[in-house]
DNA sequence: GTTACTGCAAACACTTTGCAGGAGA
DNA sequence: TCTCCTGCAAAGTGTTTGCAGTAAC
């Protein structure tokens, strides 16, 4: 999968404004993390990011990245998906729901139905925000209908 | 929490039935844990429902437990979510949202806005089901809005 | 009789933390 | 200077598996 990065690579200065704008510190390490993150909407997992930054700067570790997300994560920046398996990270703040591969785990931003949010309100539920997952079969996985390699699930049972 | 069991506990026969139609081999395992979960909407953990069961069947192990719950997910017999933490267990099999407190992580099942599906094809993805999500405050951690002793999220970053 | 399931324990995968040193504000 | 961050390593949490014995069909 390639990593489809947008065009518009964010400027160093812009991901520095964004850290502050978070309330964090503003690190090179943190400036990689974001860096590395922003605009990839492959959704990828603490580990991929870590091994993508390592080949660049060796000395960062998994721990950084991994608190880096976190932190990014309850500032809102950026947004965590847990769809089973490891936690994917999404930069992108828009209003968007997901289809996710029930075979090869693949996740795909889709552009939302209706972008409104329904009653803020529901039966005492504070709603804040709505995620729609679409589950079912990538482009890849349903044409070629046998057990991939990449198969997520197993059998038996 | 109360446990919410629906006041239609299923007959032993119909829970046996399920598993054979689920292409499962009877055991008394299974049917307890089929029984434990069926009119429980409260989603309980795999850990959870172990425990509970242990107090009636001290020999089961929680492999038995969480491998027969793996199964009938496979089978469709029930639905896994996957919202952070422990993998929860559902055993409504009726189109139906969930509404998850950020605070108190506590999973609540919500009416389908709509119960129809829309294009079953979305741009190349199959689409077979739609889980939707909402997030935000439930009524218990939304009136009290001081950290509760349950929170699930830590501060700092 | 054959196959699948159980129980146990251990391995595995992923996430989180404690701590000492170091950098940011 | 004070606090927060980093890197390391270890621990914590949740999930999965190998295997020998056993039960379902």
């Amino acid at each position: 999968m390639p990593l489809n990065k947008s065009e518009t690579f964010e400027r160093t200065e812009d991901l520095i404004g964004e850290l502050r704008a978070s309330g964090l510190k503003v690190t090179e390490q943190r400036v990689l993390v974001l860096g590395e993150l922003a605009g990839d909407c492959t959704h990828p997992t603490a580990q991929e990011l870590f091994e993508r930054i390592k080949d660049r700067h060796p000395g960062i570790s998994f721990a950084t990245v991994y608190n880096t997300l976190n932190a990014l994560e309850r500032a809102r920046r950026i947004a965590a998906l847990d769809v089973g398996g490891p936690r994917r990270f999404d930069p992108n703040r828009a209003r968007h729901d997901h289809a996710i591969c029930d075979r090869c785990g693949s996740v795909r931003d889709v552009d939302p139905v209706d972008a409104s949010l329904p009653d803020p309100m529901l039966d005492g539920f504070a709603v804040e925000r709505i995620e729609r997952v679409y589950r079912g079969l990538c482009s890849e996985c349903g044409t070629s209908s046998e057990a991939s390699n990449t198969d997520r699930r197993n059998e038996d049972g």
